[in-house]
DNA sequence: AGCACGCCGACT
DNA sequence: GTCGGCGTGCTC
C-alpha cells in the first residue's frame, strides 16, 4: 500500500476525469488549478501532460476531454494537473458521450479510440500538431498579443513549427489558449496531414465572350451569324431568357432549358460568342439557387408517409421497403421537413460511395443552406467547420457513418437509407462499429426515431420488422407507373457448350447490348472485381505471381502493366517468362472490370466504354467526371464495380447485365446469398428509368440456383423466407450473435500458439460456442499471419455480456504468457 | 498510440 | 568495446 505524503486538497470539484484519444483502456484522472475550476464543465477540453517525453520530461501535450467533473482523486497517486482549458462552452455534450461509451462497450474497443474516431483532427490537437502561417496574414501586428506576435514571428521565419515548439518559444507550459486565439483570428493555420486539399467545388458556366459581353445591343449580329444554326440560335435564345433573372448561367441549365448538348455550346464558343468557364461555389455556405419544390406525392407516397407515422407513434425504428424507382427520397424529404418545423435536426446517412453529388444537389435545391454535407473529402478546417455548425444547431446533416458522432443537440429523426449496404460496417481500426445500428442506439439516446429505408432489406432488420419489433412500410411499384426491368438469365454454360460463348460474354448479352446501343441508349455492365484478371499464371508449372506480404495472387492491371496486391497495395512488374521454370507462355486466369473494359471494345468495336472502379475513382474528382460523362452520353456503356450500384440514376440506361452471378453467389460466407440478392437487385434497379421499360440481363453458368430465380421474379418474399429458413437451421444471425476475433502476428508459429490458448481460454467457459481458431480465407496481410476466433453466441445479454468480458480476459492470459505478447487481438462485434 | 527501458547481434 | 534491433510495460 502506497502511503501519500500530500493530502489532496478537497474543494468542490477539483479534479476531473478525462479520455484522451488514444487506445488507452481507461479515463484518466487530472486535478485542477484553482484558477481554472470554475471554466471546468463536462464536454469541454482541456490540455494536458500525459506520458513521457515533452519539455522536461513532463510529458507530452495532448488534448482530452472532461467526461466527469470529481470531487476528490481515488486516491492511489497524486494527479498532475491540468495545463489549460480550450473550450468556453463544451464541444461535447453528454449524449455524445454515452454514445461514446456504448460504442467503446459494445464494440469492445477503448473509449478513446472512440474519440479519435469521433473528433475531427483539428479538435484534437497535441504536442506533434504543426502550425503554418496563414497566406491571409499580412505581418499587421495590430491586434496581436505580445505572445502571439512572437508566434506569427517564429513562424514567418520557419514556415512550419511544431505545439511544443511554441512552448519553447513561449517558455510556458500552456499554449492551447495562445493557439486558439491565432486559430480564431486566422492569423496561423494547422497544417493538413498530407492530405491534399478539398478540391474547391466548381460548376461549369457559360457567358458571351467580347464585344457582347460588354455591349449586348450587338447581340443582334451574333444571331445573324446563326441564321443557319437553329439549335445555336436556340441556345443563345435562352442563356439571354436566363441571364435576365440570374447572375450566371450553368452549362446544365442551359442543356435543359435549349433542349441542347455540349456540341452545340462548342459550336458557340468556336464561332466567338460563348465561353465555358468553371466557377467556384463554397460547400458550407449558403446555397445559391432558387429553392425547388418538391415534385407531387404519389398515392403509394402518401399512404406510405402515413404508414411511416403510425409505425413511429408505436415504434422507434421503421422500416421503409420500397423497391428501386419507388421514390423513397421523396418520402425522407417530407419526414425531414417535418422534423424541421418541429424544431429538431435531422441525421440522413448514406454509405459514403452512395454520396454522390446527384443526391446531394436533389437535397440542396429542396433544403437550401439548412443541410450539410459530411463526407470524408472534406479536410480538417471543413471538419471542423461542421463540427461547430451543429452544436449552433444546423437542421439536416447528410453524412456517411462518422456523421454520427457529429454534436447534436436535438436530434428528432435520422434516416439510415441504403440500410442494407456492408459498408455501413467499419472494418477496420477500432471502433468497428455498424453505422445502422449505431444509429438506432443514437436515436434511442435523443428519443428520436429512426428510418431504415432500402430495396433490399438486410435479413436481420426485415425479420425486426416482421417479428413486429420494427414498423414496416412497403412500396412495390415504381413511381410514375413505371414498370419493372424485364429480368433475363443468360445461360454461360449452355453457350460454352455450343461454342457460343465470345470469351465472358455470352451472345445474349452481346446482342442486347448492340440493340440497345442501336436504340441510343447506354448500358451498365456489373463485375464484382477490379483489375484485369485476379491470377496470372505459368501453362507449364502453375506458378503464379503471390503477394510477398499478403497470402493472396496478385492481380494483373493491364493499364499500368503492373501486378498488384488489393490487400496492402504491394505493387510487381510482370515477368515476361515464369520465374520458376523460364516457360513464357503465361496466360491470365479470370476477369475484372479492366479486362471487360478490354475485351467488350472488340465485339463492340465503335461503343464508347467507360470504367468505374476503384482504380478509376481514386484521383480527385474522378468519380464526378465518370458519372458526368455518362450522364452527358459521352459513355455509352459504363463497366464498374459495386460502385455502380449505388446513388446513381441514369434517365437512358436500356440494359444492365451481370457478368457473373456466380461470382456472387459462390462467395464462401453465410451471408453471400444476402448480399448476391442485393447486388443483383439493385443493379437491376439501374436500368430503365424515364419512359422505357429497362432490360437485365444475368450471366450464369448455373441458371437453377434458387437465389437466381428470386432476383429474376423480383420476390423477396421467397427469399427472405428460404433465407430465414436456412439462418434458423445453422443458427446464424438473427438467431445468435457473432463476434469474431483475430489474432495476429509476424510468425505463423507464435499466432498458432496464441490461438490455441486463446481459444482453449473461451471453450472453458463457452464450450461449443468457440469455433476455432482456424486460418481465414486470407491467411496473411502486410505480413502478418492471422487467426481467426469465432463466436456463435445466442442471443442473451448475459452470456453476451460474461462473453465480451472472457475476450478481455484470454487476451491478457495470452500476452502474460512469455513469447506471445506480441499477438496482436482485434476484436470484431457483429462481424459483417 | 508513443516512449523508455532493457537485453542480444554486427560494426568502429 | 558500442550502436541499434524490437519485445515489454506504463502513462493520471
Amino acid at each position: 500500500m502506497q502511503t501519500e505524503f500530500f493530502h489532496p486538497t478537497t474543494s468542490a470539484g477539483a479534479y476531473v476525469s478525462v479520455i484522451l484519444p488514444l487506445a488507452l483502456p481507461k479515463p484518466y484522472t487530472y486535478s485542477v488549478p484553482e484558477e481554472l475550476v470554475a471554466q471546468i464543465q463536462v464536454g469541454i477540453r482541456v490540455e494536458v501532460p500525459f506520458g513521457k517525453g515533452g519539455v522536461g520530461g513532463q510529458g507530452k501535450l495532448h488534448t482530452a476531454l472532461v467526461i466527469e467533473v470529481l470531487d476528490e482523486h481515488p486516491g492511489e497517486r497524486l494527479p498532475k494537473p491540468i495545463l489549460s482549458v480550450i473550450d468556453e462552452q463544451p464541444i461535447v455534450h453528454p449524449v455524445q458521450i454515452r454514445l461514446w461509451q456504448w460504442l467503446a462497450e459494445y464494440y469492445c474497443c477503448t473509449p478513446g479510440e472512440v474519440m479519435h474516431a469521433a473528433l475531427p483532427a483539428h479538435l484534437k490537437l497535441s504536442g506533434e500538431t504543426r502550425l503554418t502561417l496563414s497566406p491571409l496574414y499580412e505581418h499587421d501586428i495590430s491586434g496581436l498579443s505580445d505572445k502571439e506576435y512572437l508566434i506569427a514571428e517564429a513562424l514567418s521565419i520557419q514556415q512550419e513549427i511544431s505545439i511544443e515548439d511554441v512552448r519553447k518559444i513561449l517558455n510556458q507550459k500552456t499554449v492551447y489558449p495562445v493557439i486558439r486565439k491565432l486559430l480564431d483570428k486566422k492569423v496561423v493555420y494547422l497544417k493538413e496531414d498530407l492530405k491534399e486539399r478539398y478540391a474547391p467545388k466548381t460548376i461549369a458556366c457559360v457567358r458571351l465572350q467580347e464585344p457582347y459581353a460588354s455591349h449586348p445591343e450587338r447581340i443582334g449580329e451574333a444571331f445573324d451569324q446563326l441564321n443557319r444554326a437553329l439549335r445555336q440560335a436556340e441556345a443563345l435564345m435562352g442563356y439571354i431568357q436566363l441571364s435576365k433573372k440570374q447572375e450566371f448561367v450553368r452549362k446544365q441549365e442551359l442543356y435543359t432549358l435549349a433542349k441542347v448538348d455540349g456540341t452545340v455550346i462548342n459550336a458557340l464558343v468556336q464561332k466567338g460568342i460563348f465561353e465555358v468557364y468553371e466557377r467556384e461555389v463554397s460547400r458550407l455556405s449558403g446555397y445559391e439557387d432558387q429553392l425547388l419544390e418538391a415534385d407531387e406525392l404519389s398515392a403509394q407516397q402518401v399512404d406510405a408517409l402515413q404508414g411511416i407515422r403510425d409505425g413511429f407513434a408505436q415504434k422507434q425504428v421503421t422500416l421503409l421497403h420500397g423497391v428501386t424507382g419507388s421514390g423513397k427520397t421523396r418520402i425522407y424529404v417530407e419526414l425531414i421537413r417535418e422534423a424541421i418545423e418541429r424544431g429538431e435536426q435531422v441525421l440522413y446517412l448514406l454509405p459514403e460511395i452512395a454520396l454522390t453529388t446527384q443526391i446531394i444537389d436533389r437535397l440542396q435545391k429542396i433544403f437550401g443552406d439548412k443541410i450539410s454535407v459530411y463526407h470524408s473529402r472534406l479536410n480538417n478546417n471543413e471538419r471542423v467547420e461542421m463540427w461547430n455548425s451543429v452544436l449552433e444547431g444546423k437542421p439536416v446533416i447528410l453524412g456517411a457513418r462518422s456523421a454520427l458522432f457529429l454534436p447534436f443537440k436535438q436530434l428528432g429523426l435520422i434516416v439510415v437509407d441504403e440500410e442494407h449496404d456492408p459498408s455501413y460496417k467499419q472494418n477496420d481500426p477500432n471502433p468497428r462499429y455498424n453505422g445502422r445500428d449505431t444509429a438506432i442506439f443514437l436515436a434511442g439516446l435523443h428519443g428520436a426515431k429512426t428510418l431504415l429505408g432500402t430495396a433490399t432489406p438486410s435479413i436481420e432488420s426485415y425479420y425486426n420488422a416482421q417479428s413486429g419489433k420494427y414498423g414496416l412500410v412497403e412500396m412495390k411499384e415504381r413511381f410514375g407507373g413505371l414498370e419493372m426491368p424485364e429480368m433475363l438469365v443468360a445461360d454461360a454454360k449452355k453457350e460454352l457448350k455450343e461454342r457460343k460463348l465470345q470469351s465472358h460474354f455470352t451472345t445474349a448479352l452481346i446482342d442486347e447490348l448492340k440493340a440497345a446501343l442501336e436504340r441510343g441508349e447506354q448500358a451498365i455492365l456489373f463485375q464484382n472485381r477490379r483489375g484485369y484478371a485476379p491470377t496470372y499464371r505459368c501453362a507449364s508449372c502453375g506458378w503464379s505471381a503471390q503477394c510477398t506480404n499478403c497470402d493472396v495472387s496478385l492481380t494483373y492491371h493491364k493499364a499500368t502493366r503492373n501486378l498488384k496486391c488489393h490487400y496492402c497495395g504491394y505493387q510487381s512488374p510482370m515477368p515476361n517468362s515464369c520465374p520458376d521454370c523460364g516457360n513464357r507462355k503465361l496466360i491470365l486466369i479470370g476477369f475484372g472490370t479492366e479486362k471487360i473494359e478490354d475485351e467488350l471494345s472488340i465485339y463492340l468495336p465503335h461503343a464508347k466504354i467507360g470504367r468505374m472502379d476503384l482504380d478509376t475513382v481514386r484521383s480527385k474528382n474522378a468519380h464526378s467526371r465518370i458519372i458526368n460523362d455518362f450522364e452527358e452520353k459521352r459513355t455509352e456503356i459504363l463497366v464498374g464495380t459495386q460502385m455502380v450500384t449505388k446513388g446513381l440514376d441514369f434517365e437512358n440506361v436500356g440494359v444492365v447485365g451481370v457478368l457473373s452471378a456466380d461470382q456472387l453467389l459462390q462467395f464462401p460466407d453465410f451471408r453471400a446469398s444476402e448480399r448476391a440478392f442485393q447486388l443483383m437487385v439493385q443493379v437491376s434497379g439501374r436500368a430503365g428509368r424515364k419512359h422505357k421499360r429497362g432490360k437485365v440481363l444475368i450471366q450464369t453458368f448455373n441458371t437453377g440456383h434458387p437465389v437466381l430465380r428470386e432476383v429474376l421474379d423480383n420476390d423477396f418474399t421467397t427469399f427472405f423466407a428460404r433465407e430465414i429458413r436456412e439462418r434458423h437451421e445453422f443458427k446464424y444471425p438473427p438467431f445468435s450473435r457473432l463476434i469474431r476475433i483475430t489474432l495476429k502476428h509476424k510468425k505463423p508459429e507464435v499466432v498458432n500458439e496464441g490461438g490455441k490458448q486463446f481459444a482453449n481460454f473461451l471453450k472453458a467457459e463457452l464450450g461449443a460456442r468457440v469455433l476455432g481458431p482456424a486460418v481465414p480465407g486470407v491467411a496473411r496481410v502486410r505480413s502478418y499471419y492471422l487467426l481467426d476466433v469465432l463466436l456463435k453466441l445466442e442471443r442473451d445479454s448475459t452470456l453476451i455480456q460474461r462473453a465480451k468480458h472472457l475476450i478481455a480476459d484470454a487476451t491478457h492470459h495470452i500476452q502474460s504468457e512469455t513469447g506471445l505478447s506480441g499477438v496482436r487481438v482485434n476484436v470484431d462485434v457483429d462481424p459483417y
